[in-house]
DNA sequence: ACCTGAACACCGTTCAAGT
DNA sequence: ACCTGAACACCGTTCAAGT
């Protein structure tokens, strides 16, 4: 075994440890994975992280960048067809399993920059999908604020409180708020 | 100075700590305050708190018990004679202070006993409330999933996404999902 | 350029030793 | 019973030394 490995290109090396991260985190979180979990998980000394990452939270940033961005093209190529609410629901399903980790994000969010960011892609796809949704509404209702009610119920659901999640209670604000606009949708999504 | 001070009662000492925790919680907030932080501020050693709290942890739980404790007394003996739409609101505006320690909390609950109760204790005098107000819906409405939603608005306005606070996001859920029934009492809280 | 073991800084917690 | 300084365990990060 060789004591370096320069032949495999930089990408690749970083892939492998961001491939490592991930596991790690999905299965036990960020606070609860250790550099040395994530080091071990690659292979590798657990200082030779910082030759590919700068810290932890970056290391936390790529994968939360690789997940989110995945789940997000996979939902676009795949809905591109579909109105406004069909693909927000379907979305907040989808992405129900890196819910934990979502909200693991939120302390460390104004001590890292690249956790702001990725943060902050994500938010303003679903802040997208629901002006696109909200952009329906009639007449009466103030939309900018039905937006803000929408991404704080998602930003809170689960969190920790015993309430459902969110692809249950944000389709109920539309519903009782939008009215019949809306309802049309139900079938499609609630199979 | 005497080296202890065994006149002073029990009850005493653990107050004059749990004064000078709160004190540098407010200032810091919770991750960013080191037991150190909290025995200079007290003056006493840093593992003096150990004799008087069993964690860290402790300590928040404790502070966040007195916090939220004088709070919640005030807003009950003040607005005894109000209607539940008006205690709602105002309890939430005068608790805005506590909003990121109170976000601090989350991630903790599920490390320790003391925090998941303090804010267990909290969380149901919120959804009291929350269910005197939703009883007023009429009957074509899911009261318990509209308290749901309530309550994750809650848990997530400010949290980090730049929405607005809970006391502007809530009553327009509210006065949009209940309608007139309630639109009365908005005058006496605006002003 | 890439990788490592050892050291460093920090922090929550424990403990033996004081009064 | 109460209080302390020192030590311990853990973890993220740095660094000098290897290839």
């Amino acid at each position: 075994m060789p004591r370096n490995r320069q032949h495999i290109p930089r990408d690749e090396r970083a892939s492998e440890l961001l491939a490592a991260a991930t596991r790690v985190f999905v299965a036990n979180g960020y606070a609860a994975t250790t550099m040395t979990d994530i080091s071990q998980a690659a292979g590798v000394a657990r200082a030779n992280i910082y030759w590919y990452f700068p810290s932890k939270d970056d290391v936390f940033a790529a994968v939360m960048n690789e997940l989110y961005g995945a789940e997000i093209a996979e939902l676009k190529s795949r809905n591109a067809d579909l109105d406004a609410y069909t693909r927000l629901v379907t979305g907040l399903k989808q992405l129900y399993p890196y819910r934990s980790l979502h909200l693991e994000m939120h302390p460390r969010i104004e001590h890292s920059r690249a956790i702001h960011d990725s943060h902050e892609t994500f938010m303003s796809w679903i802040r997208g999908l629901v002006h696109e949704v909200v952009d329906q509404a009639g007449a009466g209702i103030d939309k900018q604020m039905l937006a803000d009610v929408i991404v704080a119920t998602f930003e809170g659901a689960r969190a920790p409180s015993e309430t459902r999640p969110a692809n249950e209670l944000i389709p109920f604000i539309l519903d009782t708020v939008l009215g019949g606009t809306v309802l049309l949708y139900r079938r499609e999504i609630d199979q």
